[in-house]
DNA sequence: GTAATAGTGTCTTTAAGACATTATGGA
DNA sequence: TCCATAATGTCTTAAAGACACTATTAC
């Protein structure tokens, strides 16, 4: 134990000398999820530079003086998206601080997971030459290295990814991946393609509209062929009792 | 959105120019939790010096060099509780980064939640005069200053706490407050003591005891007056199905 | 004996899971 | 007409929640 600037408690309690703790830069790194055609998908830019040039990573970027980290995220999904203000959820993941985790020089990460109904096509351009929503499960199933992910992001995604599968089953989180109204079977296709499995459409319609207070009924005017009922969110953020995940939970559905 | 250092994605995807970056001292608070003489009880230290001087704070430190922030919390909790090895559960809870948190400089926190069986009596020393086990409902019902904690710590506390109270309710979390092996009455405590409830002695047994790999049994050896059957923790980290928490969360047992 | 605690059994209500059936409108 | 989709109804099995009861030992 022993280490060169090893600090202990007592300086952070008792007082302290500038100078005396290592500086960190701090930085942020956005998972930004999303349904597009059916899949779930994932934001990533190709990095084109070096180190780990080429290969697709998540986005990010430095927090400045005067932001959160939570400012940051919301910055940089701004500056990606090309919105004015970002629209959907942001949520804090998980702060990364590995001291090798980028080999520039140490850089600590706290992760976030931002959720949008159809994002629009990525910006390009500022250094970055292509940037892409990219399904999960290629991502997953991926045998070659087209998606090693550069750093550690295919743990941040993969925190990330399973964050939502799982906070799907208990919570209205699902529904941030949704406009407003929405049907229900449209939300099951967003459970359907996030967990990567069918699910029985009856069960699933009696557990969301028994759920208290999770939706509200909002009319019926849509213009499919057989219009299905709308829905606006409820005032609960909880889905109780939780919606159980089937077992499989990737590389199971069609194909 | 005009900010003085604002760094923007294409900074950290395409390069980077050293110095650019804002610096910030990275440090970690770690919120130990207990059950102790029946009662859900947090590790706090009191501050001797400006800010803050005399309130109550967690434990932390600066994060070393060479460290992970997990790697200081468990030092933090070596030198706090002056065991050798904490031997206990530690998890990352959340990262605190409001550019104001700390008055005197820029200090981003990433907050762990430690869970361990009858901690020893704190140390003290080294610029802290005074560290003790307080009880949460104390805290949370406290309607004089006395448990007004420092910097930002209260809200740390009251998200750990929620997060170990919601966390008990789907997962074997609440094992780690108990020694192997333990029986369910004693578990049954635990939750009590957590959620500031009483739950129903055979409803709750069959909960535990259903709920697949769990709990192995491991023997009958106790010396209470009735021995109650001893148990140890089975390979499964899931209570499933969960165990729903009560409505009421606080000040509704014994008082 | 009484009190305290551990454990068992059971009854009712509720939800889950599987599946059958009806309704609507487009190709 | 056939097909795709939305919605309803129902049947079986399993779990939740409430409560009654027995067993053991300290006092």
């Amino acid at each position: 134990m022993d280490r060169s600037v090893d600090q202990p408690l007592q300086d952070f309690l008792s007082g302290y000398h500038p100078g005396d703790y290592p500086a960190v830069a701090y930085a942020t790194d956005v998972v930004l999820l999303a349904v597009r055609d059916g899949e779930f998908k994932v934001l990533l830019a190709r990095r084109n530079d070096h180190p780990d040039k080429a290969r697709w990573a998540l986005p990010g970027g430095f927090v400045g003086p005067s932001e959160t980290a939570l400012d940051a995220a919301r910055r940089v999904l701004q500056e990606k998206t090309g919105l004015a203000a970002f629209p959907g959820h942001l949520e804090q993941l998980c702060t990364y601080s590995a001291p090798d985790r980028d080999p520039r020089m140490r850089v600590v990460s706290t992760a976030h997971i931002g959720i949008m109904y159809q994002p629009p096509e990525p910006r390009v351009g500022g250094g970055v030459d292509e940037a892409a929503y990219v399904s999960i499960r290629d991502i997953e199933n991926d045998s070659s290295e087209e998606y090693r992910l550069a750093f550690d992001h295919a743990r941040i995604l993969a925190d990330a990814v399973e964050r939502i599968r799982s906070k799907i089953e208990y919570s209205a989180t699902a529904l941030e991946f949704l406009p407003q109204p929405f049907t229900i079977p449209e939300l099951r296709r967003v459970y359907e393609a996030i967990w990567g499995v069918s699910l029985h459409k009856s069960d699933f319609k009696r557990k969301i509209v028994n759920s208290a207070h999770l939706v509200d009924r909002a009319g019926r005017l849509s213009t499919d062929p057989n219009p299905a009922e709308l829905y606006v969110r409820g005032k609960s953020i909880q889905l109780q009792p939780p919606i159980s995940r089937p077992v499989v939970s990737r590389s199971s559905r069609s194909d």
